[in-house]
DNA sequence: CATGAATGAGTTTTCATTCAT
DNA sequence: AATGAATGAAAACTCATTCAT
């Protein structure tokens, strides 16, 4: 034979495709009926399977759950990351960090219902997942505003001023972002979050 | 009888008092565990009840949810506004405002499991609730910005950046808030919420 | 009132008539086909309520199990140990304990699928029920052979072949009885009963 | 090939091996957890396969466990009927008899969980089983005592008490032996059949 | 007023078994 | 010869809710 036994990292196996499969089925549920409401059964029926068989790809509920709610985490970040990077000053670089988040959020709102809110039988495992999602949030936005100082687009300021203010950043863009749980426009987001970019800039801008 | 059936509105009736315990026993239930984890069994022991006594006082558990809820939301902001009153400038009603409502929510932390997270057999009647409270809370913010543009404290705005900017506070404040939900130390939001206010002020303050 | 609200000891409370009731339907069931294979689905249906019900008065398979043990042997002990007591000289005494027992096993066939067999979920509780009725057969034992001894009836034995002797009995009456699981007549194991008895009272040898 | 497909009667087929792998995986797994406690996917894991290659040998659960039922009764009779042979007067051979099994019970506690006890699907199968295991030993059993009266060890005695005796003296002998389940020491139980054998050559009354 | 009793409708989970390869 | 994948059927258990008293 030509092709090894083992394929290479990229393609997948079949059973990685159905476990995606599976995430996937349970991902619109969890989205609109959250943990609790949403029984291994509609899982099943929205995958094509039968109830049992998300048993052998999965141990319980909560597994599929977590592992949803990981791979979503690593989706959006490594959407806005990119993002982040491609952007040329600080200013643009906050802009892409927002504006990249949101759109991804759009689509992933589940990542709210969750991020805050519903509590799995295994909460620690989803808290963990939540702190490790935040600190590399909080890097990524410690260096843009280490870019934007350096760059001198920005105030200088103490090490431990950038930390409260990455921090205070954060928590405003995701108390901002919230307005997704509550149907609010797409549009009417990205305004506020423009509004408020602008407006923390004539805050720490030089 | 001397009294007359209809109480005053002042005393309340021993209906509304086994009302008050139900929910007061519900509260510590609902705030641990959650509206699905926490059953009527629950609620039923822990005020000293049979479970079906419950259904005399209410329809359904998903009705002790929300009347707990919109206690505890009236509760708050009876609190945060009787404090913004009492203070002289906006800065220090700003203050006032968020640190206010830190120390309620400190004790209330349901609040934020359930504003955001998870949604009630009739999700319309919490997200009522919550759009409500928002709304007031945006009243009593703009009134804040406006008082302190009248006051020369800040800059003139247009209504519509008034809308906006009271807005984006608001979403600010709660995403710095939300730090109660992971355990931070109520410290430390008092002191990113000061940062914040600081920070929003040289860019808004004559 | 002329009545005591708290019943006299004789008469039972509709809980407890309730859960005779269970405690009845599952005798028939768990005696045919054990502990697996009955279902509460059919201890339910047996008893005429639905299978949440049983819920409402044991808190698993499992204790309905133990307690239709445990009552089993209570009352075929207490109906041996008063057969016992009313027969005049040990042999009668030996003759009325194993009759007895065998005809109350008859109808309580279960007894030995559980007492050597299906291990139920919490076998510590039917280990120690086991053991405890054994040590009060063996007690009554020891003392209709005391009562032979001391009635000249039976040869004295020292202190610790008594025990022995007590035990091995019992032991060999069990092995016999054991006949009722094959679906051995009960005739044919009365007799066999009775030849045992006849034959350790004489001895085979020459 | 130059050896012919069917093997000899001694030598064993890779299908037999295979078979007797299994069997002896789920030898230790039923011993220890009973019949249905223990799962397929147990005795595959255990057998180092997966589990639907044990359908390959074994049409179900069931003729796994009935499988390793009959192979535990035929090693233990041979164990026992051999060392009854070799033993010279009636009362060494009964001696050998009730140690030699005592000690293969000893090993295979199983025999006795499932000789009474856990009902299979197909419990005509067990029983079958059962009753012709007892009967081969009990034809070994009155081919002791008929030795021993040809040998006048023992008084001579009717065919029908023979029929009886031996059947007693089987039965007794199961029925202590049964405190295997009660993890009775084995050096007790041994002392107890002893002490039984002594007595039954000598009778108790005066 | 209050509740003990009862339950229907689900829920997660387990597992022996099948079958295409 | 062997098994990975899939599943149907059932099981134990839960819980909000009802209702007669």
């Amino acid at each position: 034979m030509f092709f090894p036994k083992k394929m290479s990292s990229l393609a997948k196996s079949k059973d990685e495709i159905t476990r995606e499969e599976i995430i996937g089925a349970a991902r619109g549920l969890f989205q609109r009926f959250g943990l609790f409401k949403t029984t291994m059964e509609d899982i099943a029926k929205a995958a094509g399977k039968g109830k049992s068989s998300l048993y052998y790809y999965y141990v319980s509920k909560d597994e599929i759950f977590n592992a949803m709610v990981k791979e979503d985490m690593d989706e959006v970040f490594t959407l806005v990351s990119s993002a982040v990077e491609k952007a040329a000053t600080a200013e643009e670089k906050l802009e892409a960090f927002s504006n990249t988040k949101i759109k991804a959020l759009h689509q992933k709102a589940s990542l709210y219902g969750i991020v805050f809110g519903e509590v799995s039988e295994n909460p620690q495992l989803i808290k963990k997942l939540k702190k490790d999602y935040e600190a590399k949030e909080l890097d990524l936005l410690k260096s843009i505003l280490s870019f934007g100082i350096k760059n001198k687009e920005f105030k200088k300021v103490s090490k431990e001023d950038l930390e409260h203010l990455s921090y205070i950043m954060l928590s405003s863009i995701r108390g901002i972002e919230m307005g997704v749980l509550e149907d609010c426009p797409m549009k009417k987001i990205g305004d506020r979050l423009d509004f408020a970019r602008n407006l923390l800039c004539h805050g720490i801008k030089n």
